[in-house]
Formats: C-alpha cells, sequence, structure tokens
DNA sequence: CCGCATCCTTAAGGATACTG
DNA sequence: CAGTATCCTTAAGGATGCGG
C-alpha cells in the first residue's frame, strides 16, 4: 500500500506544474489573452487613445470594476498609457503602447484565423451533434 | 426621472453584447484559448497520438474531470479525434485533426510572440511597481 | 483502462453606493 | 468624470467513488 493517494501525487504535480508555468511566458500572454475585457479593451484601443467614460460606453455591459481591473493591470504590463489631465472636471485618456500595438497585431491574427476556419469547426460540431443523438 | 436606471441599461447592453459575440468567431476562439487546459492538451497532441493515461500523465495536475471535459469539446469541434481500440482493457487514443493542426500553429505564434516580448512586459511591470511604491 | 456522476469549495466577477 | 469600496452571487473546477 502507498502512502501517496492518487489525489495527493495529482496534487503534487499541480503545484509543480504551477511553479513551471509561473515563469512560462507563453502561458502568462494565454492568461491575459484569456481575460475577455482585455482583448476588448485592445481591440477598442487600436483605433486610437478613448477616455475612461469613452471605453465603458463602447464596450458594451463591462462594470466599472472590471474596466478600472483591467486598464490597471495592462498599464502595469505596459500595453497602454495613461494619462491624467488635471482639468475640472478631470479627463483621463488611455492610448496603446507600440508593445501594445503588436499585441493588437496578435489579436488580428487570431481574429484571421477564426473567421477563416470557424466554418469547419461549425460543421463538425452539427457531424458531432447528429451522430451523437 | 428616467424609467430605467443604469444598471438595467448595462444589463441591456450585457444582453446585446452577449448575443453579439455569440456569433463572434473570434470571441469563440478566444474562448477555447483561453480555456488553460485547451492549448496544453493541444500542444501535448502536436508531437503526435497519445492514450487518454499518456496525457493524464504528460499534462501534469489535470484531473481525470477536466481532462474529459477537455477532449469531449475539443473533439466536438474538429480538432482532435478518439480512437476507440475495444480490446480488453479498452484502449483509446488521441490525435490531432489538420484543422487541429492549424490551431497548434497559432498557439506557436502566440508562443513566438510572448517569447520576443516577455522581457518588455518585465520591464514595464517593475518600472510601474518601483513608482508606485 | 477509460470515464461518468456526484458533491463541494472558492474565487472571479457583477450590483450598488459613495468620494476626490 | 473617473474611479474606489463593499457586498453577494454563481459557476468553474477539484475530490471521489462507481460502472462499462
Amino acid at each position: 500500500m502507498p502512502t501517496t493517494t492518487a489525489a495527493q501525487r495529482r496534487e503534487q504535480a499541480r503545484v509543480e506544474y504551477d511553479a513551471f508555468i509561473k515563469g512560462c511566458p507563453t502561458n502568462q500572454l494565454l492568461d491575459r489573452l484569456s481575460d475577455k475585457w482585455v482583448s476588448l479593451v485592445v481591440a477598442a484601443l487600436s483605433g486610437g487613445p478613448m477616455r475612461y467614460s469613452d471605453l465603458s460606453r463602447k464596450i458594451a455591459g463591462v462594470s466599472p470594476k472590471m474596466l478600472t481591473q483591467t486598464l490597471r493591470t495592462l498599464e502595469r504590463d505596459g500595453i497602454l498609457t495613461r494619462t491624467i489631465t488635471p482639468s475640472v472636471p478631470v479627463r483621463v485618456d488611455y492610448a496603446l503602447t507600440p508593445l501594445g500595438s503588436s499585441l493588437a497585431g496578435l489579436l488580428t491574427a487570431v481574429k484571421t484565423w477564426a473567421e477563416t476556419h470557424i466554418e469547419e469547426v461549425h460543421e463538425a460540431r452539427e457531424r458531432y451533434d447528429t451522430e451523437t443523438a
């Protein structure tokens, strides 16, 4: 009888795995792309700088909390800049950095792939669903 | 006094937004890529077909539930094939389809971008953190 | 060996109200 | 205008045991 259960071994593996991917650039980027608001913000800003209120209007259905949170992490990552104009009322502009623009380029590649292959995916789903039913 | 509150308008916008993205190929693909197990499975299979137990060993820390769930959706989407050999005990092989291979190609592009630019991101973070602190 | 069904936890994200 | 602070829900995902 082993002293470690399957769950314990998996837990151990998970910890090692987490430590591994923590330093993995690809996974860090996927984490960003996985955030649904990130891609929307980057896409919105790819047309040029926007103010906070513009973004909240353009990106329908986003709560102030998530918008701010998303903007902060993207600023920290050097994807966009935050410029405060201390007028009354205050004005804040967000704009993509060169790094942010290159990320937008990646999103364009994803978009292209999606548009090229989505039909195949839909066909595959229909086939799968009819065969399974 | 308006008959709709800000929350109601945002909710309305969210519903429209959801309806919009439901048919948006790019977002459907991002939903897939956002799933952390999806990229790992695709990456694992890009080296060739693997059995269920091989995958669960190679992808450290995955629970049987998530592995099966991931494999099923990918099969449904035509990304991979599932081949059952009715021996005793049963044997099941998973392999990428051509469509799956092209998705793996996209992941490679993401990987390349990440490796190229991760250093800039790290520098940006350090700058941000020291400036904020 | 492969994988489904069940239960349970927890953390992401939404609603809301208030401030500089 | 541009957020911050708080509370609260809910759904993704992990543990586990059984079945084909």
